[in-house]
DNA sequence: CGGGAATTTCTTTTT
DNA sequence: GAAATTCCCG
């Protein structure tokens, strides 16, 4: 059959002609995608009617079977692409499955315009419908560091003690509010009073109309008032209901709440919904992911289709052995059974190492033999528990020249130059962002320091005005010092500036120009930090990237949701990354180091969430392992910098929870247990000092003090022995110094220097790297 | 107000 | 050990 995908008709709904779906039907016969599906994935991607639930395990095609089933729906005619809804849970995977169903069906998949993250439709909802729920629809969607300036603002407003209530446990408390679709009114009374003396639900209301005077929302609201957009106002919703024929959910194991009733309302008319996900792959619990998502579907939607997938398409057998072996011990899932027509292969490794440093140049080895019998190195991953890991690794690929990328990191917009930039632009083309306003200032330093944006923020709010108007009029009037003022003045006046230059410029030019006249790049310019260089070359990547966008607003609209920095693909690096980061991807070989019990399982995780918390660590190991095709190689070390301190460490009992047959202990090369080839590790004697015992037993004993407990808190907080600090603290007194001029001494951060002069307790050092610097004598030692 | 020094916190993971 | 935050002096 000479039958081109790309031949396709894009449109054509239940309404074509007679003729029209006959040719559907019969291509649908002729269908090459279905080619090469096997029974259950085929039923998975032709049960298009109802309510289907595709439990699919690690490397069963997942992703095949929500593109081909899209696919399927758009090329039989059912649906046309703006008719299905399909969310993802990142936008990385939105982007990879835009690409594969342009694969399968040629361009008329491009044009899906309902396929993105459950937050990129949310906001696309809701700019439309803004003024339902009380925003305008050029609303701010605001970072998490700008969420955070928010809730400090709130706090202070309600003067409480930012000590004992940081603003940073506020945030979470409203965000896993917000997870589980709770809005302030809906906050169980008990829960809201927990936070601040029974403020909680106060704090939340805050924060909300704060937000609302703003014309701002946080990632959570995205979800929030789409729900009570929808609730409010039941012709939009059916609106929607009637648009979406058919709702496709990838990783359903991790929704929240939030999720699953905004999921919920959208699909009850049609039930044309379609759940993929996998109970054993659900790691984002934390973050108030629900499994119990996947048991409620059947509930809510009866009658629903289950389809399991259960054959693996990825891993060797003694990797999914050891996988599955490890899973099997939680008590807590839907249970499958993962099979493969596979080789055996090679065991799962299991390599103990003496410290952390041992551990990274082993690994590196390890690579650099693959590297030797010509493994790819793009074919490679490592996968750590948490980030801190990777920077040891990363020394020593450093060291060895092996190239490697990290996959991850910091979002790009998250980066603190990128926020800089943008608030400029946010500012220029909105004067009523006070958020904008507020975080460039005095960014750079013009001397426009807290004294003045308290004035500017006592003048706003009396006459309610933004900030920015405030400035002006306030440069007019002398309430200003004159320095001030004139400064503050030359700042609005550049705003208006760029704001007639958007009008007339190129809208990256305009970026450019607000960037240097602002003196922001020549900031960056001026600072020679080691990273100011990489900081002026994103600033160069953001103004580049504008030009893909019409205009200076549709690149505002878009980027706060979806920017992430362009990654030079395919090249030959190995990938370091964390297991979270790793889902969804696989690799012929894969590290896992740090198998240590307190970091993998992680101890907060356990210390949180209990039992729940090792089994979604168990689930993560799980996912760890099923990322590799072909080689699996954990290690541990029994030895492990935490908080800078050494401590000693066990293996994890993961690693016991391993099928034995599928396992292969590996002694370390020779020179790890004998002591004699430790010699040549050994690094500079300066360097080293700070390993010894003796150094180890001067930070114990400086840190670590025990507070006493804080009396607010009652009940089983404090319920541990209660710590009275009796000691008294050797406090300088007017006391002579015990230190002499050109006496020899060492300090913790400066290293070895003499002193050249003593004031009290205050001494005047010459240090032999860190030059003349003035420092208190509590803090050196004689040397 | 700005800069440097001292102190504290931080470690999961992401939209 | 590093980054962020607070503290303190000029």
């Amino acid at each position: 059959m000479q039958n081109s995908p790309n031949a396709l008709p894009a449109a054509e709904g239940p309404s074509a002609s007679i003729t029209a779906r006959a040719m559907g039907a019969l291509r649908r016969d002729a269908s090459p995608y279905l080619d090469g599906l096997n029974p259950e994935q085929r039923l998975a991607v032709e049960t298009t009617e109802g309510p289907i639930l595709v439990l699919a395990g690690a490397g069963t095609g997942k992703t095949r079977v929500l593109t081909t089933r899209i696919a399927h729906l758009i090329s039989t005619g059912r649906a046309r692409p703006f008719d299905i809804l399909a969310v993802t849970f990142t936008n990385k995977a939105a982007r990879e499955m835009k690409h594969r169903i342009g694969a399968l069906i040629g361009p008329a998949g491009e044009g899906m315009p309902w396929l993105g993250t459950f937050h990129a439709i949310g906001t696309k909802i809701l700019r439309r419908h803004a003024e339902l729920v009380g925003l305008k629809s050029d609303f701010t969607i605001l970072g998490t560091d700008d969420q955070l300036r928010l809730m400090k603002q709130v706090l202070a407003d309600q003067n409480i003690d930012e000590k004992r209530w940081p603003a940073r446990a506020l945030s979470h408390t409203i965000d896993g509010w917000k997870n589980r679709g709770l809005s302030p009114e809906q906050v169980p009374p008990g829960e809201a009073s927990a936070f601040a003396f029974g403020k909680g639900g106060t704090l939340y209301t805050a924060y909300q109309a704060r937000l609302a005077t703003l014309n701002a929302v946080d990632f959570g609201d995205l979800l929030l008032l789409c729900l009570k957009l929808w609730r409010e106002n039941p012709d939009v919703l059916e609106n929607y209901q009637d648009r979406f024929r058919y709702i496709l959910v990838d990783e359903y194991q991790d929704t929240n709440v939030a999720q699953y009733l905004w999921l919920r309302l959208l699909a009850q008319k049609r039930k044309n919904v379609a759940c993929v996900g996998d109970d054993d792959q659900s790691i984002y619990g934390w973050r108030g992911a629900e499994v119990d998502n996947i048991l409620r579907f059947e509930h809510d939607f009866p009658g629903a289709t289950v389809v399991r997938l259960e054959r693996n398409y990825r891993s060797t057998g003694h990797i999914l052995a050891a996988a599955s072996g490890l899973i099997a011990r939680n008590e807590s899932r839907l249970g499958k059974t993962l099979r493969t027509e596979d080789e055996p292969g090679e065991q799962v490794t299991v390599t103990g190492a003496w410290d952390s440093e041992e551990e990274a140049r082993l690994l590196a080895e390890s690579i650099e033999s693959l590297q030797a019998k010509q493994h790819p190195l793009s074919e490679i991953a490592v996968l750590v528990r948490i980030s801190a890991q990777m920077r040891e690794i990363e020394d020593r690929f450093v060291q060895l020249g092996l190239p490697y990328r990290v996959i991850g990191g910091p979002r790009f917009y998250e980066r603190a130059e990128i926020r800089d930039a943008l608030a400029y632009l946010r500012i220029t083309m909105n004067g009523s962002d006070d958020l904008a306003f507020e975080r460039i200032i005095n960014t750079p330093k013009r001397g426009l320091g807290d004294a003045t944006l308290q004035q500017l923020h006592g003048y706003a709010r009396a006459e309610r005005v933004p900030l920015l108007t405030a400035a002006r009029r306030l440069c007019e009037t002398d309430e200003l010092k004159p320095k001030v003022r004139s400064t503050l003045r030359a700042l609005t006046e550049s705003f208006s500036r760029w704001a007639r230059l958007v009008e007339s410029q190129p809208h990256s030019e305009v970026a450019q120009t607000i960037l240097e006249e602002s003196g922001y790049t020549a900031m960056w310019q001026k600072e020679r930090s080691a990273d100011a260089a990489g900081r002026l070359e994103n600033l160069k990547e953001f103004v580049r990237s504008m030009e893909e966008f019409p205009d200076m607003a549709a690149f505002l609209e878009h980027v706060s949701l979806v920017m992430e920095a362009s990654e030079a693909e395919g090249a030959e690096r190995v990938s370091l990354m964390t297991l979270h980061a790793a889902k969804g991807l696989e690799f012929d070989t894969v590290f896992l180091p740090g198998w240590e019990d307190g970091l993998f399982p992680n101890q907060r995780a356990l210390d949180e969430s209990g039992r729940a918390g090792l089994e979604e660590e168990r689930r993560l190991a799980h996912v760890g392992l099923t990322r590799a095709r072909k080689r699996a190689k954990l290690s541990f070390a029994v030895n492990r910098r935490i908080h800078g301190l050494w401590s000693s460490t066990i293996p994890s009992r993961f690693i016991d929870e391993l099928p034995p047959a599928a396992v292969d202990v590996v002694e370390a090369p020779a020179h790890f247990s004998a002591g004699a080839s430790r010699f040549d590790r050994n690094p500079q004697p300066f360097e080293s000092s700070y390993g010894t015992p003796g150094w180890q037993r001067a930070q114990a004993n400086t840190g670590g003090r025990g507070f006493s407990a804080s009396p607010g808190r009652r009940g089983s907080g404090s319920s541990g022995p209660r710590q009275i600090e009796g000691e008294l603290i050797a406090k300088s007194t007017g006391a002579p110094s015990a230190f002499a001029v050109d006496q020899r001494v060492f300090h913790t951060k400066f290293g070895p220097g003499t002193v050249a002069g003593v004031d009290g307790n205050k001494l005047t050092v010459d240090f032999d790297k860190a030059g003349r610097k003035m420092v208190l004598d509590s803090f050196v030692q004689a040397g």
